[in-house]
RNA sequence: CGGGGUGUGGCGCAGCCUGGCAGCGCGCCUGCUUUGGGAGCAGGAUGUCGGGAGUUCGAAUCUCCCCACCCCGACCA
């Protein structure tokens, strides 16, 4: 491609919208361009990185034996009520009535639609296994869409959903995508781990997410360097202390603790380590008040809360609630002396012995606190809490250790959850008709381009990793326009480039050289060979990888050489 | 949805408090010079100041209503 024939849309300044990093290079670099909340316009530099993700995604799954189908966006309802996700979904969902006023939806998944083509066509056990899967647009109406394409509302998705006789297939299948997927991200040049996770709203039993790793990502993932366990921490568990709780050693006491309303303050004026702290959440469960009790330094897991028996449904309390259940506000609750509320300990707080707390009254605070001795041993005692760095690993093998990632992947078995809730059957080879076993795999394609940039980017803008790079190289002419000698070397090495099979571009508009580079550097080229007057005297062309700090001469004459060599590696 | 904030030329912003010629930087167009890291000089174009209503001799500026977008909290690839 030559530039001159091309349409960039790069910016010095991004636009005051852009928070993150991804976001706003990819405004900078002309990528996307917003239409409105959550909706972006794929610009022609942007497209051809999507198309690369896209090409290597629908690859490996054919390589994997998954076929390729195309699902219609607009769902009729019916569908969804029979699932009975027209209700459950919620109204992430983007319901449209057409001319006859009928209910129609924009699917945000294809469970339902896939779900139909199988119970219509599969009849039998001798047409499974089967795996379909498509790449489409989907829409989500989320309540905040943010941080460009990565939460965007209308995104480009992959989805897979395979069918299965029994379970054994299905977990065979299930493997095989957890490997194909590893495949694909090590195909895109994206560092990314692989956890178990929580199946959520898509329903079934075992799951597993892939993420990229990058410091801004919106989830905590935990895994451990001495095994091979890695979980999302909405769903790792934090064991309970080996020690046992020690033997009271203080007496219980009220302190004065005005205006010191979080545990950190507390611990500061008391001169105590945080680690003694008690924090007390109130929440109303299962219609009745709760306390929820997790070390001071820990944080409450709404997830793992959720599935405590007896807590769900639950939200938190208000401050009216607090007040007429503990007597005091926020910020001065605890345990003791609470008539009829539900108290629910962590494991680490039931463990601990001469802790402090809130006195319930305003202002006060109770040290030397123990379980058995100045208030009944809690009602419930259950994981509640967010694990941290350096907790024992669940497997009992080494310390756990939190890194951020973005969700780009996740994969689900689902079991039978749709296929006996819409009749889909198959006959097995005894004449019995049994559910069919269903997975489901996804992979959001566009997210991965902002989260390969989250992950690539320096001060000058995107370092694209080769595979996905909108371009694979560059050649940086130094007066295109003036200088013949310049131009011919050029045009001849752009040829041998592409002869090459090397997806080359030619910046061959007529700007300063400044101008050049730093677009070059912007869009993330990984590869970039300059041609100057200079070189050409020495029979050199410079070759300089994104990364690198300075460039390096090269013969002309094996550039090509040179440049295939690097992009084999 | 709740809380906070912003809408002024393509982008980034000032002007608003205290009403009185709509401005700055970048970008864009023309010419000359320059030419290996976002050039210099000269000239030029581009605005229903988010929309509507009101107050006023006069509104970007004050009042009210509406709209859009952004940020912080509960959902997800």
């Amino acid at each position: 491609m030559r530039s001159s024939k091309f349409f960039f849309a790069t910016l010095k300044e991004a636009p005051a919208e852009a928070e993150v990093a991804s976001h706003r290079l990819m405004l900078r670099a002309g990528l996307i361009r917003r239409l409105g909340a959550g909706l972006y316009t794929w610009m022609p530099l942007g497209l051809r990185v999507v198309r690369k993700i896209e090409a290597i995604v629908r690859e490996e799954m054919n390589r994997a034996g998954a076929l390729e189908v195309l699902m219609p966006c607009v769902i009729p309802a019916e569908l969804w009520v029979e699932s009975g996700r027209w209700d459950a979904f919620g109204p992430q969902m983007l319901k449209i009535r057409d001319r006859h006023q009928r209910d129609f939806l924009f699917g945000p998944t294809h469970e339902e639609v896939v779900t139909d083509i199988a119970r219509r066509e599969v009849r039998s056990y001798r047409q499974l296994p089967l795996h379909l899967y498509q790449i489409q647009t989907k829409f989500r109406d989320e309540i905040r869409p943010r941080f460009g394409v990565m939460r965007a509302r209308e995104f480009v998705m992959k989805d897979g959903y395979s069918f299965h006789a029994d379970y054994a297939d299905l977990e065979r299948e299930y493997r095989a995508m957890y490997d194909t997927y590893a495949r694909i991200f090590t195909r895109l040049g994206l560092r990314f781990r692989a956890v178990a996770a929580d199946p959520g709203a898509i329903g079934g039993t075992g799951s597993h997410e892939f993420h990229v790793l990058a410091e801004s990502g919106e989830d905590a993932i935990a895994w451990c360097p001495d095994s091979d366990y890695a979980a999302n921490v909405e769903l790792a568990e934090a064991l309970a202390p080996a020690a046992p709780r020690p033997a009271p050693g203080a007496p219980l006491a009220q302190v004065p603790t005005p205006g010191r309303e979080t545990c950190a303050d507390v611990a500061a004026l008391l001169g105590v380590p945080i680690e003694r702290t008690v924090k007390s959440i109130a929440l109303v469960a299962g219609g009745r008040f709760a306390l929820l009790l997790v070390r001071g330094d820990h944080t409450l897991n709404e997830t793992k809360v959720a599935k405590v028996p007896g807590l769900a449904p639950f939200r938190f309390a208000t401050e009216e609630e607090i007040a007429r259940h503990t007597g005091a506000p926020p910020g001065y609750l605890g345990p003791v002396g609470l008539g009829e509320a539900l108290v629910v300990a962590d494991r680490t707080v039931a463990a601990m012995a001469d802790f402090v707390c809130g006195a319930n009254k305003e202002g006060f605070h109770l040290t030397g606190v123990n379980w058995g001795r100045d208030l009944p041993e809690p009602a419930i005692v259950a994981d509640i809490r967010n694990v941290v760095d350096g907790d024992p690993s669940p497997d009992g093998r080494g310390r756990l250790r939190i890194e951020r990632g973005i969700e780009v992947g996740h994969i689900f078995q689902l079991r039978t959850k749709y296929s006996e809730a819409m009749q889909a059957t198959f006959l097995d080879e005894h004449g019995v008709a049994r559910p069919i076993e269903m997975g489901c795999y996804g992979i959001g394609i566009t997210r991965i381009v902002a989260a390969a940039i989250e992950q690539n980017h320096d001060e000058r803008g995107i370092v694209f990793p080769r595979a996905i790079a909108p371009f694979e190289a560059c050649i940086v002419p130094i007066g295109y326009a003036r200088n013949p000698a310049v131009r011919e070397a050029a045009d001849r090495l752009y040829r041998d480039l592409a002869a090459a099979g090397v997806d080359v571009l030619l910046e061959d508009r007529e700007e300063r050289a400044g101008v050049l580079f730093a677009d070059m550097d912007l869009i993330g080229i990984p590869h970039r060979l300059v041609v100057s007057e200079r070189g050409l005297a020495a029979g050199t062309v410079e070759y300089k990888a994104r990364r690198d700090a300075s460039g390096q001469p090269v013969p002309a004459a094996s550039a090509v050489a040179f440049l295939r060599e690097r992009l084999a590696t």
